[in-house]
DNA sequence: TTTTGAGTTGTTCGA
DNA sequence: GTCGAACAACTCAAA
């Protein structure tokens, strides 16, 4: 894997983009463009492959535009950006003999389906006779090389990164590309409107254009904004709905649009002025992703199975109408519905209310965590399969690490904690708008306020009563402290 | 091999 | 209103 293969300097070189929609800190173009071939970028949409998971609906309005601005990024460096679907493997076979490239080059993946496609995408053309390279991808660290004194994958967090970060500085990254040899002769490709990622039947897509600007320029403009603007306070603005408090990376990180490498450059080289307590704990989220992507790594069911197997016979609910609500905003909790809607009309939740919303469906309604999970994956843009699947796990008392099960959150204290106002209910519930700071977030305070609305008609009355629901999932989960 | 200390984000109750 | 304890035991990671 290392050095330059030896390869004809006039045979193009494919590089194949995956989930790392950018240019820069992009190792697999950097070395396609210091190779002096001619570079031929691919972007791939590949859900043929054995269990890849389908992006969801928000996912795909995001790639859509993340695609154009790859695509136009590329132009402006001098290539063009090929689109094609279908199976990996045969994809590149094809454009390999189109265009007679003897070298294929792409940043690595960290889940087991990519993995497996990749190794054996490898495999095939190294037996073709075409050179590959594989390049670091999206985390700071190869899951394999962080290992406990033992050998195997941390399950904690706290001595994960200790471990990460006492291996020092994280490299710095790779800028773009001055420019690419273009591939001169023709290379058919997929029309980016063919793909149907946009919603059209209904186009419910008006919420996220308004909240966000897909792209890796977007991205690093989100960056420097953090930094400048928002990394100081961060630590406790951060659980404030309400504000501006936290990074909104998710979805760029998510797409590959920026690099944790770019992001841990900057923290730790910027000129901005922001108390070493921040930076700590954004560090610290930078960590829980890498954190969930090892966990993922090393677990790839993790969005279907149990990680702690005492969860498997937990007596979960069905309960139709009361997902329903859930997925609404229909609760009757105004902090919970608040959430649940700012996630449909932007694509996005804010990290506080994402927990409060997550342990209601799982403890007040004792609704499966996979149906929120599954959820949570259609609807947001920076779905994860590492983060989100690793996150319901969390809430739920399954996953890595977890919250213990007595941890039920309660929905009315926590509105009260951290939207004291009830500004972040208001700009979501506009029912609600009328009530008073005090009252908001409590529906039996409502009711007795002689607010104008009228719970029933105006806005729902509380699916569960919460301490009736507190109650009942203690009990519930009882089932998982018995031991064989 | 055994021991030891520790473990993201909370709530409720009673003094 | 504030504060500490209880809510359980278990498993992990490292010495």
């Amino acid at each position: 894997m290392s050095g330059t293969p030896d390869t004809d300097p006039d045979k193009p070189v494919l590089v194949l983009f995956r989930h790392d929609l950018r240019v820069a800190d992009n190792g697999a173009l950097s070395a396609a463009a210091k190779s002096g071939k001619p570079v031929v970028p691919v972007f791939i949409l590949d859900e043929a492959s054995d269990k890849m998971r389908p992006a969801g609906g928000a996912r795909r309005w995001w790639l859509h535009h993340s695609l154009t601005a790859l695509s136009e990024r590329i132009g402006t460096l001098g290539a063009r950006l090929v689109l094609r679907s279908g199976k990996t493997g045969a994809v590149v076979r094809a454009l390999v003999e189109e265009t007679g490239a003897d070298l294929v080059l792409w940043n690595r993946r960290y889940d087991q389906p990519s993995i497996a496609v990749d190794r054996a995408l490898k495999a095939d053309l190294n037996e073709a006779g075409v050179a590959t390279r594989s390049f670091s991808g999206h985390l700071l660290h190869e899951p394999w090389e962080l290992q406990t004194s033992t050998g195997s994958f941390y399950k904690v967090y706290t001595p994960f990164s200790r471990a990460l970060f006492s291996r020092g500085e994280a490299r710095a990254p790779l800028s773009a590309p001055k420019s690419l040899r273009p591939f001169e002769a023709m290379v058919t490709g997929a029309a980016l409107e063919d793909w149907a990622l946009l919603p059209t039947k209904p186009d419910w897509s008006g919420g996220l254009a308004q909240t966000w600007a897909p792209g890796e320029t977007a991205g690093h403009d989100r960056l420097a904004r953090f930094l400048d603007d928002i990394l100081a306070g961060y630590a406790n603005d951060r659980d404030m709905p309400a504000r501006e408090g936290t990074s909104r990376l998710s979805p760029y990180l998510a797409h590959g649009e920026i690099t944790p490498f770019q992001i841990l450059h900057a923290l730790s080289s910027s000129d901005f002025d922001a108390p070493a307590r921040d930076v700590e704990k954004f560090r610290n989220e930078v960590a829980w992703r890498e954190f969930s992507w090892h966990l993922l790594h090393h677990n790839p069911d993790l969005h279907t199975v149990n990680f702690n197997d005492r969860f498997d016979g937990f007596p979960w609910r069905e309960d139709a109408d009361a997902l329903k609500r859930w997925q609404t905003g229909q609760t009757g909790y105004p902090f919970v519905d608040a959430g649940m809607r700012q996630l449909w009309q932007t694509g996005w939740m804010h990290n506080r209310v994402r927990m409060a919303a997550a342990s209601f469906l799982i403890k007040h309604l004792l609704i499966d965590w996979r149906e929120g999970e599954a959820w949570f994956w259609d609807t947001l843009v920076d779905a994860d399969p590492a983060n989100n699947p690793a996150s319901w796990q969390w809430v739920a008392g399954s996953g890595a690490d977890a919250a213990p099960y007595f941890r039920i959150f309660n929905p009315i204290l926590q509105g009260r904690k951290f939207d004291p106002t009830g500004a972040y209910v208001r700009r979501f519930v506009p029912e609600l708008s009328d009530v008073d700071d005090k009252t908001i977030h409590a529906p039996d305070d409502i009711a007795k306020s002689g607010a104008a609305v009228k719970l029933g008609t105006d806005y729902p009355v509380p699916v569960i009563d919460h301490g009736a629901a507190r109650k009942r999932a203690l009990e519930a989960f009882e089932t998982t402290k018995e031991t064989e």
